[in-house]
DNA sequence: AGCATATCATTGCGCTCGCAACATTTGTCT
DNA sequence: AGACAAATGTTGCGAGCGCAATGATATGCT
């Protein structure tokens, strides 16, 4: 490349400044309505995709290190929330036979009826304050932003 | 309207969990990195938040109220979050003379030497993680998408 | 085999935040 | 004026989470 200038873009355009704000100050809104929808079921939204990822999984368990990366939770926040749902009755936890180090979680029959209860509801809550305000062509661009973004923060990261 | 469907919708198409799981998961990566990017300068994006709104306000001052408004924040939180900036010199409480009750958070210059300084630093990171990687089109959907959901939440919540 | 290193889960500690309760001040209504 | 309601900021309390340290187990290297 030839001679660029040290400072490339020092600020945002009306335009960033708009889809920054929209962005950053919705964001929040959505996630406090999507708490506010599960409540009464008893779960937060944290709960609720455990409770997810493990219905989703072969035997209905997962072991914590696994789980704990799918749901972008530190080892020790998982332990905690877990505890929740160990309380609940949602979850156990049983030691796994090939690795005595490894913790499984796994989703009781409790656990499964609560999350085949919920999870139509929680649906039609995204969809009533997320995805029904799209447009088809905005659904589309509004998967592709967040892969692209996703794929850039996978590149610089590893630095 | 005529006889509708009691369960409209009820499970995410392809495309629609594309997008909503895309999203989840990329947003807190996202924060993440801002974070990183901004705590070299001992400052957490919440801090940074306070230190813009003020520095854009007239007198650079803000009523605690209208602050924790414009921040999402319960006022507890508020004060919490102004203790830490108020210990670190950044900004200080007055006591407003028109209202007896309220508190005005007002930037010191030390305050506002900061924000001018980290300012580019963390513009530039969220050009770099967010702004770079979209399209012209994408970025005018983005802004519209979440206007578009921010408008859906004001017209729901108020039930 | 033996020892160093890596992996896994938990615990202690600190931080941030929301909710409810409270004290103070302002506004309203009669 | 007086009484009641609303607004404002702070504090105690508890929930949720990350970081660092710890203990237990597995893996790799010689």
């Amino acid at each position: 490349m030839g001679v660029s200038s040290p400072e490339p873009t020092p600020w945002l355009s009306p335009i960033e400044m708009r889809a920054w704000r929209a962005y950053i100050e919705t964001h929040q809104d959505l996630m406090r309505a999507l708490e506010v929808d599960l409540s009464p079921h008893g779960l937060t939204v944290g709960d609720y995709q455990v409770l997810v990822y493990l219905s989703e999984s072969e035997d209905q368990h997962l072991r914590m290190c696994d789980l704990a990366e799918r749901l972008q939770l530190s080892p020790s926040g998982l332990t905690r929330r877990l505890d929740g749902l160990v309380r609940s009755g949602l979850v156990t936890r049983h030691p796994s036979d090939e690795d005595r180090r490894v913790m499984l979680a796994v989703l009781t029959p409790q656990g499964r009826d609560t999350i085949e209860k919920v999870a139509p509801d929680h649906v039609r809550s995204v969809r009533r304050h997320l995805i029904d305000r799209l447009s088809p062509h905005q659904l589309e661009v509004f998967a592709e932003i967040f892969e692209a973004v996703a794929a850039g923060l996978r590149d610089t990261a590893p630095l």
